[in-house]
RNA sequence: UAAGUAAGGUAAAUGUUCGCGGCUGACAGUGCCGAAAGGCGUCAGGUGAGGAAAGUCCGGGCUCCAUAGGGCAGGAUGCCGGAUAACGUCCGGUGGAGGCGACUCCAAGGAAAGUGCAGCAGAAAUAUACCGCCAGGCAGCUGGUAAGGGUGGAAGGGUAGUGUAAGAGACUACCGCCCGUCUGGUAACAGGCGGGGCAUAUGUAAACCCCAUCCGGAGCAAGACCGAAACGAAACGCGCGUCCUGGGUGACAGGAUGCUUUAGGCCGGCCCGGCUGUUUCAGGUGGGUCGCUUGACUCUGCCGGUGACGGCAGAGCUAGAUAGAUGAACAUUCAUGACAUAACCCGGCUUAUCGCCUUGCUUACUCC
């Protein structure tokens, strides 16, 4: 999977690395964890555990936050790897509600570039 | 027209912009990443989840392992015949149950091999006399009796009669049961005839069990190939020290052991610096490629069959991801879009599901 100027992360152990090492913050619908990776570009990992419903629900979620990120991915720092976790109430939330989520937790984190 | 019954179809549509996974083509390049295996760009075109993709409950293909043959254990199935690669599925029958009917439902072998279990009620539950009836006796009671009452899901085949002290398959008729035989049917079974007074006989086998048939195990994280690393083997190699043997106390040769430097290698654009025996074989971790979609495939037509299905001919190619691709925004219409996302592939079963549509049949009413 594929964002026009960062990737995807992949392995379990970078997952457990950003969990251990990261800084998190969360909202009613999202937690972002976040930590430098010391490369030029971003990386993206997305989690939705099996609590918040079944195959379809995990899809939709996954694909919403996704799209956020992609039509949002100028606004974040470089150099970042970030894990977005969807909780419970994510399920059945609309575009504008998770895309709105998930640059309040950027702002949270101080990961958004200031205008 | 209404109610019902059976079978089947569909699973919002269209457009614009942005975005994603395969595929094809063009362009870029003797470029980049990687030790290698291998992978990578841009643009265009086309393509991209379901009827259940679900549950993972059966069956098969495929792969690896095991396997002379046979048996035990364990599991599954259980009326008959057929379909099929196979099935616990499907089709057609038989028997039973329900419904006026169309039609639906059935885990439908064996309880005359053995063991177990059967609450309460009831005198008694596979044996026996509570009330009653009859006989005897003054009476307590004794004997006969399963017709009647009562209990129970079930009380010693049922109904009617003969018979009797009262009764009883004790006897008779019909029904049931069992045995034999004949006819029809591939068979389950159906029908007829004859015999047996009926002994074996309450239910439960989704209790053990018996009988018949079937089953080797694990699964694509299977498995195959390429291959950093680790573990291992062999060959080769600079200098020095110590010890041993031969030699003359030397030079030298061989062996054991220890240390260090250089060459070489790695980190690095280069220097400094740091680390390190080298090469080959073997090995198979991280990683990569394949397996991976042309198949018991789909559509159309004809033929055979009651049907499941089979045969022939023609046409077609319809996801192949690997942390896992179908999404977002806007507009319009119907309407307020249910259940639910392939993961090696098929055949089924089960379960979930908003609605809409089609066809056959049944019953009732009306009209002709």
């Amino acid at each position: 999977m594929k964002y026009p100027h960062s990737e995807s992360l992949k392995k379990n152990r970078d997952f457990q690395l950003i969990y251990k090492e990261g800084k998190s913050c969360a909202n009613r619908y999202l937690v972002l964890y976040v930590r430098k990776n010391g490369l030029a570009k971003n990386r993206l990992g997305i989690s939705v555990s099996k609590k918040v419903g079944n195959s379809v629900v995990r899809h939709r979620i996954t694909r919403l936050i996704r799209e956020s990120y992609r039509l949002q991915e100028d606004m974040f720092n470089s150099g970042l790897d970030m894990v977005v976790i969807a909780r419970v109430n994510a399920k059945g939330r609309s575009f504008e509600e998770i895309r709105s989520a998930l640059l309040h937790l950027g702002k949270l984190q101080g990961v958004i570039k200031k205008e």
